[in-house]
DNA sequence: GCCAACGTTGGC
DNA sequence: GCCAACGTTGGC
């Protein structure tokens, strides 16, 4: 078989570890990442997630903001199954099985930093102030990153 | 809890 | 298709 002709892409995704953070996904090992509700996020998951692409998992709206750790794509896309259960938040009457409006993918835990990066520290970082994450007014909870910023924030994080 | 900034909805 | 009102995100 051959490789896969597919680049690797890196991404950020934001949760809010009071609901789900990377303590969650590290006891479950592979996760459903659901209950996205913006269509700009949900196209990403559909167009340009892919399964071996990695994920920097960033806690928000939380005392201490910041990249946790990291994560990896291992599913593609399907349809979120909150969106159809009554009893969810993220149940949604007017989607349908036929014609699911909202998806999900499934993450597999990485690893957690030995340190939390803060999102002080990628703001005044120079190698990443331009991240688009950190780009005013974004509020896109996934975001692509570039390799290298990726791999800076893999070193900031392990660094002691 | 505040509030800036953006997304969504719905009347017209 | 415009746009005001409302809802949500997310840092602080």
């Amino acid at each position: 078989m051959s490789a896969k002709s597919t680049t690797v892409r890196y991404w950020l995704f934001k949760s809010e570890p009071k609901v789900f953070g990377i303590e969650h996904l590290r006891r479950k090992g592979v996760a459903t990442w659901d209950g996205v509700r913006n269509y700009q996020v949900r196209n990403l998951l559909r167009s340009e997630v892919r399964v071996g692409d990695r994920a920097l998992f960033y806690h928000s709206s939380t005392k201490d903001v910041g990249v946790a750790g990291e994560m990896e794509v291992v599913s593609e896309a399907f349809p979120d199954p909150l969106q159809f259960d009554p009893k969810s938040d993220y149940f949604d009457k007017g989607s349908t099985k036929a014609a699911p409006r909202w998806l999900a993918v499934k993450m597999k835990y990485l690893r957690t930093f030995k340190r939390l990066v803060p999102l002080a520290e990628l703001r005044t970082d120079q190698q990443l102030k331009n991240m688009r994450t950190l780009v005013r007014g974004n509020r896109l909870s996934i975001t692509e990153v570039t390799k290298s910023e990726y791999e800076k924030i893999c070193l900031l994080g392990n660094a002691v």
